[in-house]
DNA sequence: CTTACAATGTCAACAAGACTGACTTATTAT
DNA sequence: ATAATAAGTCAGTCTTGTTGACATTGTAAG
């Protein structure tokens, strides 16, 4: 009993290659279960993965503007108006002038919004929900804790005000 | 010391909305981080995403097939093949016709390609052993079990086989 | 041996979704 | 009045995926 503390602390940290590259490829594989849901429903529409991620940001921060969504979201204002004009034609999405700043326009989920919205959460949820589940909590957490190491400074620090805004 | 095995098991795996959507978004950002820095070693050569997957399963298993290859990967035969065809005129993967089965070619890395590999490589395991560092040897076996829950049926079995290949 | 099947490669056309660069229109701030 | 900001748009390019059709070569089965 006298070094297993250090066993399970420090020491088994020597990650070799192979620990390294079986961690590359569990996100490759992982990140396609992930979307593979999702996927399919966005079909129906068709749409795709950039669609999806407007709509879940939208209904995350129900009034966000078009440069909040630039920045959680990392592509051009040119890509993500492609995106949500067609989400505003088919009336998924409803904008609104901003109150304070009338430059602003205000993003919100219409009622068709919101049910596409459900579906996909609930599609993408359900196989989290699986996978929490199978793994249990400690795994769960270290899952967490992980990940948003893996993150870029700036974008740990969206996704921890998005944590906070969620409760 | 009575339900504590209860409150670590089971009981606490009542999964909110909220933890959920957490788990979700931290995916999303996180392999973000995952791709960013091999994107900007990428960019050097005129290369994609598509270009570092086959080169990084091409180093996994030397002589892999172009149907091996097609299946981990996904894709169709025509899109890895724009991918490998530059790759083989930029003299990064040689190919060679199979000795069992004429038909088949089996696919290797030059030592061009090993340097890009390497570079990639160690550009992702960088980011890799620092997130694991940070979060403790638990946390990382956790990430696994979480992410090998999260994979479908098949790639996890071509994961596994993928982790038994590696010692 | 011929016929069928399998592994690979290729041509063409198309689409999603990213990019750059330039430019307009409102609106706000200095 | 001038400059900066938020949003939108037009045009062109690139990567990476798709379908469908077809050719070549080699293996397997009758």
């Amino acid at each position: 009993m006298t070094n297993l503390s250090n066993i399970t602390g420090e020491s088994l940290l020597y990650l070799t290659d192979n620990q390294l590259r079986q961690g590359i490829e569990a996100m490759f594989f992982a990140y396609r279960g992930f979307t593979a849901d999702p996927d399919k429903i966005l079909e129906e529409y068709g749409y795709g993965r950039a669609h999806h991620r407007a709509v879940h940001f939208i209904n995350g921060s129900p009034g966000t503007t078009v440069n909040n969504l630039l920045t959680i979201l990392g592509v051009t204002k040119q890509s993500l108006n492609r995106v949500l004009r067609t989400l505003v034609d088919d009336m998924l999405v409803e904008v609104k002038i901003g109150v304070r700043d009338k430059r602003e326009r205000n993003l919100y989920l219409t009622e068709n919004g919101n049910e596409l919205q459900e579906r996909l959460s609930s599609a993408q949820s359900n196989r989290m929900r699986k996978a929490f589940k199978n793994a249990g909590p400690d795994a769960v957490s270290g899952f967490k804790t992980v990940l948003e190491a893996m993150m870029d400074p700036e974008l740990n620090k969206i996704y921890s005000k998005l944590r906070e805004e969620g409760k």
